[in-house]
DNA sequence: TGAAACGCGGACAGATTTGGTCGTATACTA
DNA sequence: TAGTATACGACCAAATCTGTCCGCGTTTCA
């Protein structure tokens, strides 16, 4: 299906989410979770795990929560994907530290890794500050750097 | 996890050996099966669905079997994969005919579904040619077009 | 004309993944 | 020390995926 999973919307969206509420120190998970109708604890998981990552800094107690750690331009799709789901791979049989071993002919699983790396580069290009809205929509000055460029 | 299921890899196996193997009027299911250690039962249904699709041709009965419907130069990773899995898409909120109406605030897929378009062209650019291998190495002729062009 | 080889298609069971909850421990603040 | 928040593991339910079984229609060939 090459859809990403919940977690991983979830986990842009509250990135999305902090990243439109700069002047706010820190949020708390359940803050974003109710903005966005979504579990709370489960978010809470996910966030976790972006903390872990380094894409997030975390403090305990009162008032505390999740900020960014850097700054939205610098956080791409990729890097938050990447923390909830894994090391993602088009081919299943990519998956383990072998190779597919079931099947040594596979040998289609070349060709596609390299279909694999483009769509890497395309979520590497995107980044959170991307994915926000932010108002000032004046000239596209940063859009002038093509997305992707695949070269053989 | 982004990933295609294993059917899909079937099915883009089984049709890189139809276009390895062009000399061979038709190839039964079990055949293929065979050759990559695949359970013939489970590859049989998935090249039923990639016949209904229009993407193989059939033909019952003895010395029967599967054979490409067109040029594999013609036949792009993208038909096979849909025809499969049916349409992905990178969100799971775009899945249904309505969009996530759980979640009306989920602004992340607008700037996703761009990606997800992106990624749909790069599978698109892939034929089954290009996953087969034709032995004549020449020179890259017709490797000129870039696979991916990506403006906003 | 009948048997063998093959495609067609639905039903279904087992395995795996995903989504979500609960409980508890820990950290920080007032 | 009470309250709020993160941290983390165990656990369950639902969905999906993988694979099998079975009966049927079609074609070929002896």
């Amino acid at each position: 299906m090459l859809n990403l999973t919940k977690k991983a919307d979830y986990g842009l969206m509250a990135l999305k989410y902090l990243a439109e509420h700069p002047e706010t120190v820190a949020m708390s998970a359940k803050d974003i979770a109710d903005a966005y109708g979504i579990p709370a604890q489960l978010l809470a998981k996910i966030l976790q795990k972006l903390t872990k990552s380094g894409l997030l800094k975390s403090h305990a107690g009162m008032n505390g929560g999740y900020a960014l750690a850097r700054d939205a331009r610098e956080i791409s799709a990729y890097e938050v994907i990447h923390s909830i789901d894994g090391p993602f791979f088009i081919t299943s049989c990519t998956k383990g530290t072998n190779g597919c071993e079931l099947t040594p002919s596979c040998t289609i699983k070349e060709p596609l890794a390299r279909v694999n790396e483009t769509i890497a580069g395309v979520l590497r290009s995107i980044s959170i500050y991307d994915l926000s809205d932010h108002e000032q929509t004046a000239g596209q000055s940063e859009r002038s750097s093509p997305l992707v460029s695949l070269a053989r």
